[in-house]
Parts: C-alpha cells; structure tokens; sequence
DNA sequence: GTTGAAACTATAGTTTAGTATACTACTATA
DNA sequence: TATAGTAGTATACTAAACTATAGTTTCAAC
C-alpha cells in the first residue's frame, strides 16, 4: 500500500522523520493544547465549558490556544446567533483521529513508568 | 487483560487522561528531544556524533538535553576510559519502544496533511 | 439605567526555553 | 612547549510561552 511506502520511505532518512514527527509535536505544542484537545474528544463544548474543564487556563490562553488548533484544522468553530451569541468547538476529522496518537502515548507512558519504578527499587 | 482495563479506566476520566498523557509529553518536551531520540533510534552515539546529525543544536543545549533524557530513564550514558575519554549515549528499552509512538505521530501528521491539502484546494 | 451572561481582548509583567560565544580539563603526539 | 581531540561548562543575552488582572461588546431582562 502506498501509506506503507511512504512511511518507509520516510523512516529511511533520519533528518525526513524528524521534520515529519516535529509537524505533529507542533501540532500539540504547549501547556494547554492536548487538554483542550481530551476535553473536545468527550464531545463539541462551548467556549465557557471548556474553561470550566481546564481550571487553570486563562481566557487570553484559551482563546489563543483555540486559533492555533483551528488553523492547523483541528478544530472548527461554530457561531450560534442565541441571545446572547454561543460559540461551539468541536475537533475536525483529523482532530478526533488523533485520540490514537494520544492513546498511544498514553499507553508508553504507562509502561514507561513502569519500567523506571522497577528499575530504581 | 491487564493494561487494557488500566488505559480502559484512564480513558473514562478526562483529567487523569490529560495527566497521564501529559507525562508522556513532558518526556519529548522541547525543540531537540524527539531529534536526538531519532537520531538515537538508528543506534548509540557518541556526543560529537550526535552533534554532527543534529546541525544547529548548540552544546549547552546538546548536553541538558542528554541530561533531562537520562534522568527521564529514555537513555543511558556511558564513558569508557580510552584516551581521550569517550562518552556513547544509547536508548534504554523504554526509549527504543518510544519509536512506536512516533511512528504513530508520523503517521498521523502524514493523513493530517493531506486532509488539509485536500480541504483547502 | 443597571445588572448579567457569553465570549472574548488589552496591557503589562514574569518565567522558561533557547542562542551566542568563549572557555575548561585531560592527555597524547609533534 | 604548542596543538589537537573529546566532552563538555560558564556567562550573558534574546525570544517565546505563559500569567495576572482588568476591560469590552452585545443584547435582554429587571
């Protein structure tokens, strides 16, 4: 299959995979993006939801963090006209195919702790 | 089996799913990591080798780099005492499986290209 | 005409990440 | 005694990420 190909093709050069692999840690880049990104997994949610499911965040971080995933397409924002206006976000195709990355993660991580808690005792 | 009901459980709940994952980025957290894990991937090095693959790493960075991995159990150095010394860095176990994550990264940022190419046109 | 909800923006500041450039320690060989 | 190879460290700086706090807009209900 030619996805096959082109990742062989890719894993061949070390200086190619680094550039690939850097497009989706880029993606992701910073303190907030995959917890808006879990958040949104669970479903669309609205601007002030989001914020009371990331305790932390800061409008001014949430509002940013939202345009970056919207222009790198993984997320879509919806305007409702209601009084007063809603505004809905919700992952793209892309965005919601990107759980299994974090699942993976997820599930290295995991082994990953592991592995060192066994190593140290 | 086991791990499955471990990840099962994690997914269930938004903010252990953040935390969880969230280790595992903090593991390849900044502009260098997942370039000197590739490079490694391909076999230990030694710090003027890693150098050369990775162009424009300065040493300090090269070096506190090497070390946040180490303490992070993804890789082990070793110093052998030829004249002059040499130092080799290797991926340990956990560090060589981490090529499954960013496979699956690659992966992904392949598919999350295209989509957008073809949204776009 | 004031309050309130929703979705932000503005300004200023702190903290963290990364860069630039020079330097060190050790020892072998010329 | 000077030079070279290996693996770094030191100091000072710039740039990017993030925080804190207050303010804006729109319209409806009281």
């Amino acid at each position: 299959m030619k996805k096959i190909s082109e990742m062989e093709s890719i894993r061949e050069c070390s200086s190619n995979y680094i550039l690939a692999v850097n497009d989706t840690i880029n993606v992701i880049h910073g303190k907030w993006k995959a917890a808006i990104i879990s958040s949104l997994l669970f479903g669309k949610k609205r601007y002030g939801e989001l914020q009371k499911e990331i305790p932390k965040i800061t409008p001014r971080m949430l509002s940013k963090e939202l345009r970056d995933l919207e222009a790198n397409g993984m997320v879509v924002r919806t305007v409702h006209d209601t009084i007063p206006v809603t505004v809905e976000y919700e992952l793209t195709q892309s965005g919601y195919a990107f759980q299994h990355v974090l699942d993976v993660m997820l599930e290295w991580g995991l082994e990953h702790r592991k592995s060192i808690i066994g190593s140290t005792k």
